[in-house]
DNA sequence: GCGACAG
DNA sequence: ATCTTGTCGC
């Protein structure tokens, strides 16, 4: 058993960085990150909470995290929203709000969004054992998506979901997928990583069970502490009766309905 | 120079 | 992400 890796509060998201040194500080969480399963719960028990609870141990508690925007705000602000779950059922949600300091990067998010979610995760009484990010994992350019960054500030196990793919290359056709398959992601040119590097997976959660439309996969990968089949089982697991995992889900219309409460 | 690009 | 009604299909 390796020992834990510490928090590490020194690569906290810093908005007012040079894009160079956000990089930089990108390949260090990438480096102190962890994309193997190191957690202490039972990963079983996101499918059988139930049995798991009767069975000892207390199920896990899996939080999902979300962003909405007040953009008519001046200086424009994010909401970020938290919503924890145990056993199914959610335990408490928790929002903050805070000004965006810059704009929207493909590569750079966690500098945009990172700051608010940390305040949101402050407000949580809860210790979450799992944290699930709107947004990509390994699957990054330098391995260090919004949910690696958090989870190695927070050193708490994470997973990346998101609902397009920002970079790496599919290894098989992804069109029309059935209900519980996944397609390795693998590096390519653009990600840097050894090429065929395992990044993360494409997986189905949820389809239609007609021929006509089909729903698109969720681009799974590991946050930190979590290797990429674990990620991927959590995703399906978590999945009920929509596409995104509900914690997620939930965190999301969590978002919009606070938003409509602030600005209203 | 051209294309790609989470939320 | 966000702006937004109706509409196609099970």
């Amino acid at each position: 058993m390796t020992p834990p890796p510490p928090p590490r509060p020194d690569l906290a998201p810093d908005a007012d960085l040079e894009r160079e040194e956000m990089e930089t500080m990108q390949r260090e969480i990438a480096a102190a990150a962890t994309f193997e399963d190191d957690f202490s719960f039972d990963p079983d028990s996101l499918s059988n909470p139930l049995e798991a609870s009767t069975s000892g141990a207390e199920p896990p508690v899996v939080a999902g995290v979300d962003q909405s925007f007040l953009v008519d705000a001046e200086p424009e602000r994010a909401l970020s929203a938290v919503v924890a779950m145990r056993a199914g059922e959610v335990v408490e949600r928790v929002h903050a709000v805070t000004p965006l300091e810059i704009p929207y990067v493909p590569g750079l998010l966690a500098f945009r969004e990172g700051g608010p979610i940390l305040a949101a995760l402050a407000e949580l009484s809860v210790e979450p054992d799992l944290l699930l990010f709107d947004g990509s994992g390994r699957i990054h350019f330098r391995q260090a998506g919004i949910a690696t960054h958090v989870g190695v500030v927070r050193d708490v196990p994470s997973i990346g979901v998101a609902k397009s793919l920002l970079c790496g290359r599919p290894l098989e056709d992804t069109e029309n997928l059935p209900v519980g398959t996944r397609v390795p992601i693998e590096a390519n040119g653009r990600v840097d990583a050894p090429a065929g590097t395992l990044l993360g997976y494409a997986v189905q959660t949820r389809q239609y069970d007609s021929p006509d439309r089909s729903i698109n996969p969720l681009y799974v990968s590991p946050g930190h502490r979590v290797g990429p089949e674990t990620a991927a089982d959590a995703a399906l697991s978590l999945a009920a009766a929509y596409k995104l995992p509900e914690p997620v889900r939930l965190a999301d219309a969590y978002a919009d309905e606070a938003k409509r409460e602030v600005d209203s």
